[in-house]
DNA sequence: TTGACCGCTTGATATTTATCAAGCATCACC
DNA sequence: GGTGATGCTTGATAAATATCAAGCGGTCAA
């Protein structure tokens, strides 16, 4: 069950933000107790409730976090590779908000969350990453807040379409990315309307077939969807 | 303009969470740039985009964090003394995602941003303070999105009630503690709608003359709110 | 190859929520 | 005591969104 980190894996997360720069000695410490697990798709990681006892790493497949409650479900984030996750939970001890599953076959790398919290205190880098990764996802979530008070379902869709076509360079073709059930749920609509709404774009330029976006007047797209700054993150 | 803190003050938000168990020479240093003001209700003490360049602390009064997009508002939170805010953006050094304004006349400290972000360097202590007030904050605002995406706007309405109602020590009668307007923009409705959200939460044992809450049957309107330690926080 | 399943779509309908337009209090101010 | 504000409420209506029920077109394993 417990497998050591492979050195290619280690390099990998040592090439995160969060551990850039810190002491070598330290890493070494942190990756000391830490250990990688294969999962197959689908399996829920953790559950909403339970303490947190690690920090997760993605290094590859993909990861949904999302939440329940009263018998619904939404999904709040999906993580790609090479991302960590549950900073929050982790530094304060306290229970997950949040469940976690695979969607496909992923490798991931569990830190104890007792060590993150030693070397917090014993690295000075350390801290001040944990600090910016912490107010980083402070702000995204800050970012998704504005995005489902302030717009429709209908213009959350245009401004992640708009988000995904500058992610990917501005090709006038690219993938959609996510499954439409799950983007659905992330921008707080249900599939049958997600359907409808793509349809609604199309005067826009929008053409989705299956997972294939094709952008035919991104200038058009746009002038509906109004990204900003200050919602829409640049890319990441 | 530029006021020193009085020693009451800063003894006040010594007190603070954030400023708990550092080290008395960097709390001085801390405050040593800080200054007090006091503003006239309903000014606006900065706006979305803006840099951040002070840590803010209402000492006295309120303050609400909203956000604006396309012409539209909405209130983000309501923060009551003595608390401080935008903590993400001033260790980030990145602009404003929210606009503060007063709601009563306000007394506010405004720490320079740089000197936290210095002494967050220099005391162990005080980066462990703003690890967990990032945290929390991060977690709040996870609490929100679940409360947005999970419950329809009446269920957000009873359970607010129902937090309020814990809050103030289980009284029967209590008051709405905000501005109905504004409740109705925190919670993401009308103002119209609001009302008649209430008028539904009479068969529950609510009531509600003005800003005076009487609650009648409150296990019946937990029944109904069903409140989650995962969404509602306990108190806060 | 076949059949069952799954995700997506579509249409019809219901529910939720917003908008618009009065109307009614309250309160500060003249 | 008027007289505008302003915030709240109410009713009528419209728009946004969800639900329900098929149906369609893939995939995959027997």
């Amino acid at each position: 069950m417990a497998i050591r980190l492979r050195d290619d894996e280690s390099s990998e997360i040592r090439a995160l933000r969060l551990f850039s720069g810190i002491d070598d000695e330290n890493f070494s410490a942190l990756i000391r107790g830490a250990y990688v697990q294969n999962f197959p798709p689908q399996i829920e990681l953790f559950t909403e409730g339970e303490t947190s006892d690690f920090l997760h790493v993605v290094i590859s497949g993909s990861v949904e976090l999302f939440a329940t409650w009263n018998g619904r479900e939404t999904t709040m984030e999906t993580l790609q590779p090479v991302s960590t996750f549950i900073v929050a939970a982790t530094v304060k001890a306290a229970p997950y908000l949040m469940s976690a599953r695979t969607l496909e076959k992923s490798r991931i790398i569990l830190v104890p969350s007792e060590d993150v919290r030693a070397i917090f205190d014993a690295d000075q880098t350390f801290a001040r990453n944990v600090v910016t990764e912490l107010a980083q996802g402070y702000r995204g979530v800050v970012r998704n807040t504005k995005n489902l008070k302030l717009r429709t379902s209908l213009e959350r869709l245009a401004n992640y379409l708009v988000h995904r076509h500058t992610c990917e360079d501005k090709a006038d073709v690219f993938d959609l990315g996510i499954e439409k059930r799950r983007l659905a749920s992330y921008l707080g609509m249900t599939p049958e309307n997600l359907s409808r709404a793509i349809r609604q774009l199309e005067p826009y330029g929008v053409q989705v077939d299956g997972s294939c976006v094709t952008i035919t007047d991104a200038k058009d797209l746009r002038a509906f969807a109004k990204p900003s700054e200050l919602i829409d993150d640049p890319c990441s």
